[in-house]
RNA sequence: UCCACCGUAGCUCAGUGGUAGAGCAAUCGGCUGUUAACCGAUUGGUCGUAGGUUCGAAUCCUACCGGUGGAGCCA
């Protein structure tokens, strides 16, 4: 009966064949052992010598590196696997032979990987993070379904930039200039007007030179906008997704956690609700703590951030930026219109800005102010305005940075880990 | 774009002015509980590219190319 490894726990002390592939292989003369995988987990084969026919014993000595196989045996208990199973081989059928896999076992440097990444995929380690976040995935399509949001697909091919300010990817639309999506938040403002509480999932662009750990060309992003909701609903609302998505990786991917090394008592501590400071304080904050490169209206770098998150465990709001600071369409606080009703969610552990959020602007009479302070002309941002000029309501959204969060949550220390096929500065390939 | 560091065997690296090295991988052999398995043998080189200094350059100098980390910007 053919199954596959996540499955084996159903079949113990039964016959059945999986197709896989050899991850590795140990031998002696009596005994191999084979590290299998199959795309659902890794399971180690042991075929014994004496209790094989003589040519699979010798097929097994000979297999290598990710040759793909069905393998058939008995499934048996055992305290030593990570699985709790192992398989104590019968038969062996080779179904292709792999020549020279160029992926050791041993140490590789960041640049052959990743011209290797369509094969690194395949590793443990690799693995892991991918299950991580297709489980991030799985739980934010469940959060926001529960939670009454309709999923809404802004476009990625766009006439404007959302926010003015980062640098686009330019391409032609024909006979106009178009650029690729940096944001779909504008379009998913408009979704919230017809839907009221919607979300967004998919990539997005930057042509920013950005070369951290932090940073992607192309990334992927999850945009819920709310109508009737404001900054205060906004904000429980984020804490209470993100700690959502934290325990469903806790609960689903525990071999992968356990793969990866991280420390899950880090994790289980991020329940809602977060802890917020306002800038104001996180300014004095800074100060205190010896920042002599920051004042009152400077954005924060980097290290103020990470200085910010490392006095918290959980992940940290930082509220109410300068006005100046954040982009046009942000809602100024009623009581202090040089601030606005805005958060940015550092998570913990020095991985950054994960959130940024706002309320929105929802008086049409300062949207248009707001234009020509900005210089944002032309059609492209008409249909922007007439948002406020039909039936406007008071409404919030953010954005969550997948790969961000996916690193955060791994313990995995640069995103381009976090995405099957990382853009980065100078990598398109593969 | 700026700053720092690095390019030597398929991979990871040592070699800092005098014959090009090690471990791993690969190939062959040995080993009944390995888990980056281990032990023995064999194979493997345009020292990133171009120019310069020198009796002699992987090593020193210049330029270029490529990479890594960080800054800015942001998710």
């Amino acid at each position: 009966m053919k199954t596959t490894i996540d499955q084996v726990y159903k079949h113990l002390d039964n016959d059945v064949t999986i197709g896989a592939w050899l991850a590795n292989k140990r031998s002696s003369g009596k005994i191999a052992f084979l590290q299998l995988r199959d795309g659902t987990g890794f399971m180690q084969g042991v075929v014994v010598k004496a209790e094989v026919e003589e040519e699979v014993f010798e097929l097994a000595k000979k297999l290598t590196q990710e040759s793909s196989i069905y393998v058939t045996g008995t499934i048996v208990k055992d305290e030593r696997s990570p699985l709790g199973y192992e398989m104590q081989v019968k038969g062996l059928e080779l179904i292709h032979e792999a020549v020279d896999y160029p992926i050791t076992p041993k140490n590789h440097g960041t640049e052959f990987l990743m011209d290797h990444r369509h094969l690194w995929l395949r590793s443990k380690r690799q693995h892991a993070i991918m299950k991580i976040r297709n489980e991030v995935i799985r739980a934010t399509y469940e959060f926001f379904n529960t939670n009454g949001f309709a999923k809404i697909d802004p476009p990625i091919l766009t006439g404007a930039s959302a926010e003015g300010t980062t640098e686009l990817f330019h391409t032609k639309y024909f006979e106009e200039d178009a650029y690729l999506s940096q944001s779909g938040q504008l379009y998913m403002e408009a979704a919230a007007m017809a839907f009221g509480k919607v979300f967004s999932f998919g990539p997005t662009f930057r042509a920013e030179k950005s070369k951290t750990r932090r940073h992607l060309i192309e990334f992927w992003m999850i945009e819920p906008e709310m109508a009737f909701m404001d900054h205060e609903d906004s904000l429980q609302l984020q804490e209470q997704y993100v700690a959502y998505v934290v325990k469903s990786v806790l609960d689903n991917c525990k071999i992968e956690l356990n793969t990866l090394e991280r420390d899950v008592a880090k994790l289980e501590k991020i329940t809602a609700p977060f802890p917020r400071i306002t800038y104001d304080d996180a300014v004095a904050f800074l100060k205190d703590k010896g920042f002599d490169d920051i004042e009152w209206g400077d954005d924060f770098g980097a290290p103020h951030e990470t200085a910010i998150a490392e006095s918290y465990e959980k992940p940290v709001f930082i509220t109410h930026y300068p006005t100046e600071l954040k982009a046009f369409y942000m809602k100024p606080d009623p009581n202090r219109p040089e601030v606005v009703l805005c958060a940015d969610l550092i998570a913990p552990e020095g991985y950054g800005e994960i959130i940024g959020g706002s309320q929105r602007i929802d008086d049409l009479e300062l949207m248009e102010q707001r234009y020509e302070e900005h210089d944002l002309t032309g059609p492209a941002y008409q249909w922007y305005l007439e948002l406020r000029k039909y039936g406007s309501v008071p409404h919030s959204g953010f954005g969550l940075g997948l790969e961000r969060t996916v690193a955060w949550i791994s313990g995995t220390e640069h995103v381009r880990e976090t995405i099957p096929f990382p853009r980065l500065l100078n990598r398109l390939y593969p």
